[in-house]
RNA sequence: GGAUGGGUAUGCCUAGCGGCGAGGGCAGCGGACUGUAAAUCCGUCACAAAGAAACAACGCAGGUUCGAGUCCUGCCCCAUCCA
């Protein structure tokens, strides 16, 4: 199995298909929008001629009002690799999102539970009226070292611990702790594709005035016509919350436009800071290969096993 | 030429109206993360240092005061308006 990842515009997709040529791969995307269907210019979705006949999974399964989460995407992603190995194809984790391909590389257990809502519901709205505060010294009574390890203000995490124990009546500081302990059960190559941070942060400013011209305002818009608001878990995306609340007259396009950038400049901080926590990565610095994707490309098959390459 | 408002730390915006070794925000930088993760959250942000005490710093230069970012005078910039 191979992992080709890195912060969003780096281009993990233009070199994606290239790699899934030379080893005859197929590619999983592990990246939490793209899954939805009708969301295409913000998240920088692959349109079938860029394929090129490698064969795409996890793109386009789901509807914006569905929810999704890492327990879903390890799902739908174990499915795909079965039937990649099925074939005797290597698969591919292309994505950005770090969670979620840790929860295929480690095999995290996540154990089988539906969503509590209205138990979520219940604590935030517990939170609101006491504050973070007094929420936070409630998981404190039942769960001290996951208490000790979310920040109070946290209420996201504090809330989902409490569920947790809700649901299950086991600590999430305990199971935390066990799966802590899983290692890849794969043949795992995890390739961390990077730049330098100021170019990226020009390629990010570039790609989000593309998306602007590309016509993401009326993908927004054709979204929010059909009933989508900032509740729903895809409108959590960059460009989509920002752009609903422009088309609540919250500010001007080109306040908003810097806002998407901004976001999304932190989002790939953000990244950066989870890959840097795994070992197995093999760091490629777009620089130190002058840019140029097939020396890249050279050196990283150089580090597969060479059965692997067609 | 006149009127008015303003110039606040290594980048930007801003609080401050006699006790300020100057508060806040943004950007930047660093970090956490096990069912919303493109989410959520945290730290840091003059220099030096941990010393009853140090020489920095609120456009510049003076002045008043025990004490000035704050008051006064002059000058320099910027914005808007009037000539």
């Amino acid at each position: 199995m191979i992992v080709l990842t890195g912060p969003t515009a780096v281009g993990k997709t233009k070199l994606s298909i290239a790699l899934a040529k030379s080893v005859g791969g197929e590619i999983i995307s592990a990246d939490s929008m793209q899954v939805y269907r009708g969301m295409d210019i913000g998240t920088a979705k692959i349109d079938a001629a860029k394929m090129q006949e490698v064969p795409h999974h996890l793109i386009d399964v789901l509807e914006p009002e569905e929810d999704f989460h890492v327990a879903l995407f390890q799902q739908l992603a174990e499915q795909a690799m079965d039937e990649i190995y099925s074939r005797g194809k290597i698969p591919i984790i292309v994505g950005g999102t770090g969670f979620y391909i840790q929860a295929v590389t480690n095999a995290v257990d996540f154990t089988e539970t539906e969503t509590d809502f209205k138990f979520r519901e219940e604590l935030e709205h517990f939170a609101a009226l006491h504050g973070a505060d007094a929420l936070h010294q409630r998981l404190c009574g039942i769960d001290p070292a996951a208490a000790a390890q979310i920040h109070k203000n946290n209420i996201k995490r504090t809330i989902r611990a409490l569920e947790y124990y809700h649901q299950t009546g086991k600590k999430i500081s305990e199971h935390n702790q066990e799966q802590k302990l899983h290692t890849s059960p794969y043949e795992l190559y995890y390739f961390v594709l990077t730049a330098p941070r100021d170019l990226l942060y020009a390629q990010i400013n570039l790609r989000v005035d593309e998306m602007i011209k590309d016509g993401l305002l009326s993908e927004v818009e054709r979204l929010q016509k059909r009933g989508l608001s900032k509740t729903a878990v895809s409108m959590q995306g960059l460009g989509y919350k920002e752009l609903l609340e422009y088309l609540e007259g919250k500010q001007t396009l080109q306040e908003t436009i810097e806002q998407i950038k901004k976001d999304t400049r932190h989002f790939a901080k953000r990244q950066l800071t989870w890959f840097k926590r795994e070992k197995q990565a093999i760091w490629f610095d777009k620089s130190e290969f002058d840019y140029n994707d097939n020396r890249l490309l050279k050196e990283l098959l150089n580090k597969l096993p060479k059965t692997w390459i067609c």
